[in-house]
DNA sequence: CAATGTGAAGCCCTTCACAGCG
DNA sequence: CGCTGTGAAGGGCTTCACATTG
């Protein structure tokens, strides 16, 4: 069967809600009151669980522990995950710091640049990185996710030059079409877009 | 006609790669030439346009000044917009600087934060203003659209005192789910369910 | 009896295909 | 003749509704 991209998402969503209710100490929820917590139905909650398996108990509701822990596996977030951030900006450094990466297992052991001024900087427990060293680097530091967060014109060259090194998946902030080939994993964040739909909105009310 | 909020959100891509063929000298494109510079098909680029009127020449294509022009139009972005963001971290200081922002119209004139330490520090050319100021700060600059920028437990209270200040439209990049009423339009931006995308197709190939 | 799991219906966006028009 | 604009068909996600189960 054919798993929607969304309903993945949404599950990564669940799984943040079950960490809080865990920290809280509840041990049952139901999918109603997952859902509402979240702002979805109840229906879509176990629509999108029933894509993965079965982890309820009717009359009774979800295991919270036991839920979170299979979402995390159905995720791949039963296991660090080596990441690199293309681009020491100020999206890049914003995303270095984005606690969201890290409370998910993510490591971010790189972060790559041109600029010689920012080339060997120290970011944390690490340096940055020039982009010429980004096949060795990729390799030695068995980086598996790379974030693009360069400038638009930039983009392509270097997603090309991390495919190359081998890298299977890619989250790209610059606002231009990348050409991947289709074993490779491209998800694309516009923020720019976002904020259009608001000023239409208010254009047209 | 229900408009598809993805529609709006493609039209804004549509602009901006009007602007890059304005600055290359090219008058006329056709949907075809549109879509590829994008990444979509041809007809969704017609079907897309179409729930707005009719810009093309049969035979010929797009008119690229007239079309960017419109779009503007119906985007709401022949104006300036004045926004303010919320919160004074990595985060808040990225979308500060991100030109995607500054190239669509919008101007950046208050950034809010509840640190003493931030506060009054200087962005640009603007202060950071206290919190507490909110309600004076958003009618005095006439602010319409805010960005919310802080930890997801600080979010709801400071989207609510917004929205009392009159705010009708809400960026939110806090991983939580906001109630708002429903005068008030809100888009989410969950930066960290996009990457899980990622993990999850890699672990299952 | 409460809540899950899931076929089936519904709905919305995408894709198709072609009439229409310069 | 080329390309737009658009009804209609298609496909995929959401919602419904209920059989099922502890």
């Amino acid at each position: 069967m054919k798993i929607p991209d969304i309903s993945i998402a949404r599950l990564s969503v669940y799984a943040r809600t079950l960490v809080e209710l865990l920290e809280q100490g509840i041990e049952t929820v139901s999918s109603r009151q997952l859902a509402e917590k979240i702002g979805v139905t109840s229906d879509k909650v176990r629509k999108d669980l029933s894509y993965f398996g079965q982890f309820g108990h009717r009359g009774i509701g979800y295991d919270v522990e036991t839920l979170h822990n299979s979402i995390t596996r159905i995720l791949g977030l039963n296991r660090p995950w080596n990441i690199a951030i293309c681009g020491a900006g100020n999206l890049g450094s914003a995303l270095f710091t984005y606690q969201g990466f890290v409370k998910q297992g993510f490591k971010i052991v790189a972060v790559f640049d041109n600029n010689p001024k920012k080339i060997g900087t120290r970011w944390g427990r690490i340096e940055v990185t020039d982009s010429r060293k980004i096949p060795s680097t990729i390799k030695a530091k068995k980086i598996e996710i790379v974030i693009i967060a360069v400038p638009a014109n930039a983009a392509q060259s270097i997603s090309d030059e991390f495919i190359s090194a081998g890298v299977k998946a890619i989250l790209n902030f610059a606002p231009v079409k990348l050409s991947v080939p289709t074993s490779v994993k491209l998800r694309d964040v516009d923020l720019s877009t976002e904020i259009v739909n608001l000023t239409h909105f208010l254009s047209h009310k």
